[in-house]
This record gives C-alpha cells, structure tokens and sequence, in this order.
DNA sequence: AGTTTGATTGTTGAC
DNA sequence: GTCAACAATCAAACT
C-alpha cells in the first residue's frame, strides 16, 4: 500500500473526502450539514462527488496555485491548508472504507459499497511529476472522461475551490431553503458559510430600493412576484442539479453549464430509484410546507392587505425577503458563527486573510485555530442547514454508473449507463483525518481531527478536534468513522515535531517561530501557507494525473 | 413552462 | 459619460 514503504503518505479512509475532495473542494457543500428539517436520510450531498470528477487542478483566476494559499483569494482552497501548517505531505495515501475516492461524502454513497483504498505515492513533489506510478483507486482523468469533462491539468490548484462552490450548493441550498421556509416561519438566524459571505453582496443594498429596473415583467411575461410569497418547491431533478453542480463545478471550473448540466443528467440517470426517492421525499415534504407556506402567506396578505394590491405591491412585513441571487447575503453578518462554519466544511486556513476576507468586512479575521488543529468541518456543526440529499442518500446504494467508474479500470462511455446492483451501506462514519507523521525520521505532530457527523442530530459534534500530537497516535481507526490519515513526511531538514530547529518548509531555514498555530515547525505564515500548498499542488497533480487503485 | 447555476448582457439610476 | 446595481437571458436536462 505505501509505496516506498516508510514514505509518508496521506491515508484517508472512510469517506475521505470531504476532506480530500475538495480541492475544493474541500468545501463541499455536503459535508456535514446539519438537518434542519430532519430527515436524516433525505440529505445527499453530491457535491463533493464530483470533485473527485474532476480536477483540483483548474487554474484558478490567478492561474498562479501558490495564490490561493497564500494570498488568500481562494478561500475554499485556502482554507484548506491554513490549519495544517505543520505539515509537510510528501507522499500521499488515500484510504477510504467505503467512499469513492475522491467522491465527496455525500456522493461516497455511491461507491460506499465497496471500501477502497487509495494509495497515492507522492515520491516526488513535484507537482506535476508525480504522476507516474501512484495508485489510486481511480483515475481521474477516467471520470473526467466518463464525465466528459474537460480537466484541467492539475498543476494549479487553486482554484476550484472557489467561494462560490463552497457556499453553493449546500449552504446556498440551504439557505435558501431556509429563506423559503422562513417565508412562513420566523426569520431564523442562520449561520453561512464563508462561502455564502464572501459571495455575497455588501449587504442589501437596503437602499438599493430603487430597482434599477423596469419592472420585471419582463419579456416571458412573468409577473411581479412578492418576494414573501413562498416559493415553489423545486423538482426532485432541481434539488439534485442543485446539489452536484456544486461539486462538478468545484473540479471542473471551467466546465459550461451544458457541460455540468449533462453530468447531472447522467448522474440522475444512474441514480437508484431509491436514491431518487429520497429526492422525491424531499420535494413532497417541500411542497407540502410549501403549501402551507402559502396558506399563511395568503392570510397574511389578506389581513394586511384586503386590498386588490395585494398582487402587486407586497405587504411585506420586514421579514425574510429573498434576495435577488445576486444580492444574496448570509443571513447573519459574518462572525465567528460564519467562520466556525466556514470550518465546518473546510480545513481553516489561519491566514486570517484568506478565511475572512469578506466584501463587507463584516467580519474580522478570527482566533487562528488552536495549534496543529485542523478545523474541518461539518457544516452540522453550527449551521441549521439541511444536509444535502445525497448524505442523506448514505444508505442507498451508490448509483451504478458510478460505482462502475468507480471500480472499473477502464469504464465505459458516460454513455453506457451499466447498472449495477450495489449494497447499501451504513452511513459514512464520523470523519477523522489525521496526520501522521510517517517519515523516515522525521516525525512531525500528527494530528487528529475528528469531525463527529453525528448522525444525530442534536448532537452537535465539536468542530474540531484533533490533535494528537503523537507519533504514535497514528493508528487510530474509529469503527464507522471516516479516517482519514494524513502521513506526512518532512522535509529532511525539518526537525523534530517537538522542537524543530529551522522551518519545516522545505527551503527555508529560518528559525522557527512559536506559534499557537503550530509547534514551532514554521517561521511564519507565509512558509505555512507555501508549505501547504507545495504539499497540496503535489496531491492534485497525483490526482490529476494518475490513476488509482482501487484495493 | 418551470427548475437548477453562473456568466453575460441590458437597463436604470445615481453621480 | 461612467459606474453600480440589478434583472433578464442563456446554456442542457429534467419534471
């Protein structure tokens, strides 16, 4: 499984990805929402499905990877690293028990059957170079193929990962479905993403009154709608484009609409019956509220507004108004919430100005996480959010196309819709990531994070937890957690984890500096950052370039 | 005809 | 005239 046996390597297994999946990614959407509305079962979480598809590799708006890290553009990408300063990957293995590869959490159902390992030897750093020989479980270029995506090469990594992707599909979703809901309901508090905050618009433009436009009524002759007025549920398909466009996106930025929109199609098409149900149920509960949304909102019109303006001039008592998408604003101002969310479903960067950065400044650069804690997170944490259906989908059988891709070395054309009869599988476990330290000598701070995706729902699991500072702490392995392993081998010049004598990050010698961020292992920031995204770009051209290997 | 997302385009009001 | 803000439109596929 380790190839060059002593190297390090990164080891996730269970449904690695949330984690490893996200480039992105490493934001998705999916990952741990929390219910809302409780139905455990009906929230799937596509999203990070396809990161897998895809590549992280997209060059980003900086085409420059080291962007993302370390100028902090990218906040998904970002954010990924910046709570993992202390270490440096060199090789890397992916295990996962039951999830895709890289197939996000919430897509894990689909190839959760059958548990595989990735192992993704990381010989060479160079980004790019490591292509050859790595196993993994699968190859990327084939989904990217099978999806007929168009990867980009995965050199840059920056950028898949874009705020955009992170706030979409789940949180946005969610939020949205939310602000539905909340037409009836009260205003809840939410908490959004990072994501959702940093796409969003300076905060409504209250004054923005002036509706720089004519009415709407525009050309499809639609009418004028009150922004209170409950909105329509969406199609089982809908909530499902919803929830994997996000994902596709996220590896594949440069795929068009048409593109992704064909993905969804063919992902729909080898989607269980049973898995559409779930999307089904989704939509009857919907429309149900739905309904009853809008028997309250009638009333409400009625009481307010008896008069025959009632169609065209909203009564709007200030409540929840959807904004116009382009005005989206996270229900609450950025703060910590947002930022604890923002960890719930990536690694925290503690670059505070990659994982704060916000149009609205709103919110202010956090408490780096503690040392060596990696925050990932789970969106349940905190938010109120509904898991995006495919997690909910976890005990469903992973849809055959997929799980074909999946297992297959050489899969056929999207085309070819092979069904497949997969097992259902327990709901993916509680994800652990932990970094272990493998190296030859060079042992670094493992560190342990456990991100609880408590099945239940009350039970909020810490954010973050991690840290097992020991070398030895590496074999930890809950029962159904997801584990992910990160084996990280230092630079040869890094010292000890306890008391490094120069900066860990290869190349630079300075002395290292304490810091509650990490153990003393980097001079700074920056050597964080850099080191992080050396050690990232060098996962995403393995998993850009090579195949996997399924075991 | 409506839904999904995001980029683009067009319109409007404010300077 | 420029700029910002926002709505409309478009893409493919599905309901």
């Amino acid at each position: 499984m380790f190839p060059g046996g002593s190297d390090s390597y990164l080891a996730i297994s269970g449904e690695a990805h949330h984690f490893l999946s996200s480039s992105d990614t490493f934001h998705t959407p999916s990952l741990g929402d929390e219910d809302l509305d409780l139905d455990p079962d009906s929230a799937l979480g596509v999203s990070d499905v396809v990161s897998d598809f895809g590549e992280l590799g997209e060059d980003g708006p900086s085409g420059v990877p080291g962007n993302a890290v370390v100028g902090g553009n990218d906040p998904s990408f970002a954010s990924t690293f910046v709570s993992t300063p202390s270490q440096s990957l060199e090789h890397l293995s992916l295990n996962q028990q039951s999830g895709g590869p890289m197939l996000g959490p919430d897509l894990s159902q689909f190839s959760s059957s059958s548990p595989m390992t990735i192992d993704v030897p990381l010989s060479d750093m160079n980004p790019g170079l490591l292509g050859h020989n790595q196993l993994t479980t699968i190859d990327q270029s084939e989904l990217s193929a099978q999806l007929g995506l168009s990867l980009p090469r995965p050199q840059s990594p920056d950028q898949p990962l874009s705020a955009d992707s992170l706030s979409d599909s789940l949180q946005d979703e969610d939020v949205d479905d939310f602000r539905r809901s909340a037409l009836v309901d009260p205003p809840l508090s939410l908490s959004v993403s990072l994501a959702a905050s940093l796409s969003e618009q300076p905060a409504v433009p209250a004054s923005s009154a002036a509706p720089a436009h004519k009415g709407v009524g525009g050309k499809k002759g639609k009418k004028k709608k009150d922004p209170n007025e409950p909105q329509k549920p969406v199609s089982a398909y809908a909530l499902f484009f919803r929830d994997t466009q996000a994902a596709i996106k996220g590896q594949n930025p440069s795929a068009t609409f048409g593109e992704v929109s064909k993905i969804v199609a063919s992902m729909w098409d080898s989607l269980g019956e049973e898995q559409k149900q779930v999307y089904k149920r989704k939509t009857e509960a919907a429309k149900k509220e739905y309904l009853k949304a809008l028997a309250a909102y009638k009333a409400n019109q009625l009481q307010t507004q008896p008069s025959i303006e009632v169609l065209d001039a909203p009564v709007s008592p200030p409540e929840p108004v959807t904004p116009p998408r382009s005005s989206r604003i996270p229900v609450h101002a950025p703060d910590n919430n947002t930022i604890t969310n923002i960890c719930t479903s990536n690694i925290i960067l503690d670059l505070p100005q990659v994982t704060t950065r916000s149009r609205t400044g709103a919110h202010k650069p956090q408490a780096p996480p503690p040392a060596n804690k990696i925050l990932i997170s789970k969106q349940q944490l905190q938010s109120p959010r509904q898991p995006p259906p495919l997690q909910q989908m976890q005990n469903t059988p992973p849809p055959p196309r997929l799980q074909q891709m999946l297992h297959s070395p050489a899969p056929p054309p999207l085309q070819a819709k092979p069904r497949v009869i997969a097992t259902a599988t327990p709901p993916p476990p509680p994800l652990q990531i932990k970094f272990v330290p493998v190296a030859q000598s060079d042992v670094s701070a493992p560190i342990i994070v456990t991100t609880a995706e408590s099945p239940a729902a009350e039970v909020p699991p810490p954010t973050a937890i991690i840290t097992d500072l020991s070398p030895t702490a590496t074999e930890e392995v809950t029962e159904e957690g997801m584990e992910v392993e990160l084996n990280v081998s230092l630079t040869p010049d890094a010292p000890p984890a306890d008391a490094p004598s120069v900066c860990v990050r290869a190349g630079c010698n300075n002395t290292p500096i304490e810091s509650k961020d990490w153990d003393r292992e980097y001079c700074s920031n920056e050597c964080v950052a850099t080191h992080c995204r050396d050690v990232f770009m060098a996962w995403c051209a393995i998993r850009g370039q090579n195949s996997t290997t399924v075991t």
